[in-house]
DNA sequence: GTTCCTGCAAATCCTTTGCAAGTTC
DNA sequence: GAACTTGCAAAGGATTTGCAGGAAC
């Protein structure tokens, strides 16, 4: 019914408990596997909705701050859309960036390692030394931009 | 004592009033006037702080409104940094993108066509419509970078 | 038994909105 | 004088925190 999933990232999850003597508990552990079973970019109330299914007693704090453990495990990453979080399996994935979609708000990922060199190249020119990016392009996705013509909406 | 400062942008802004049956006030052009003297990625606050030196009666709430009409009126751009919008000028300027400093908070220009062509492709082969693009890098300028162990900040 | 977790409610931060009074056209 | 602006206070959404009760070690 329920086959096991992300052995290995709890595994990981254990390790990172027991590293920093904090406590194992149920409600860890529902948001966890709730959380390696989504293949999406959830959103705290996207897995505080999923979770719940499961346990309707867990609540939103909890899965705040399970979801920051996670991220300090190096199991999730987090991004910023439209000022709203979104939390995305970490683990073992090589990096990537975002496009996402105005019209349906699909996110699609996408990875280019001419782009990194080109940025490591000008941070090196100022002597910046990187440790993080955020890129991230607006538009329509396929669907969306043949759907409809596309709508001006406006960036940051 | 303070020499005039902005006619084109200005011109932009009273056309924006006038284009859209809007009123002039002091209050905007105080802000305008402020915004465009100040170099720097302003935050709402840093504005509003600079505008009540000369107009301590000016409240927040016109900031914000007041940034908005610069926005739509092609004045002003926005970005954000760490849940934080900030502003700079977008009157004729080319399009750019930013470094951030984690140490400082200085906020570092760049701008790479290479980069944009790359996105562009990407973006054609998935059938993808452009409409904007948020590309920021964290890390250390080389100020912050050679005076400290380069720490080890999270990012989104 | 001590330490850590949980969930609620309250607090916080940034931003927007309702509204009565004041301005501009 | 009709329509728009202002500033305050209140509301809003996302996230964090204080705390008393409960669970894990």
């Amino acid at each position: 019914m329920k086959p096991p999933i992300g052995k290995e990232e709890k595994a990981v999850f254990a390790d990172y408990i027991r590293k920093n003597r904090l406590k194992r508990s149920e409600q860890r552990e529902a948001i966890l596997d709730t959380f390696l079973r989504s293949e999406r970019h959830l959103s705290v109330d996207d897995l505080l909705q999923l979770v719940q299914k499961k346990r309707p007693d867990i609540g939103r704090t909890t899965v705040y701050r399970t979801l920051k453990l996670l991220l300090e495990a190096g199991l999730a990453s987090q991004l910023d859309v439209q000022g709203q979080a979104r939390f995305e399996h970490e683990y073992n994935r090589q990096h990537h960036d975002h496009f996402i979609c105005d019209g349906c708000s699909e996110i699609i990922e996408f990875s280019s390692p001419e782009i990194e060199q080109l940025q490591d190249d000008i941070a090196a020119g100022l002597g910046f030394v990187i440790q993080g990016h955020r890129h991230q392009i607006y538009g329509l996705c396929q669907r969306c931009a043949t759907r409809r013509p596309a709508a001006d909406t406006a960036h940051r």
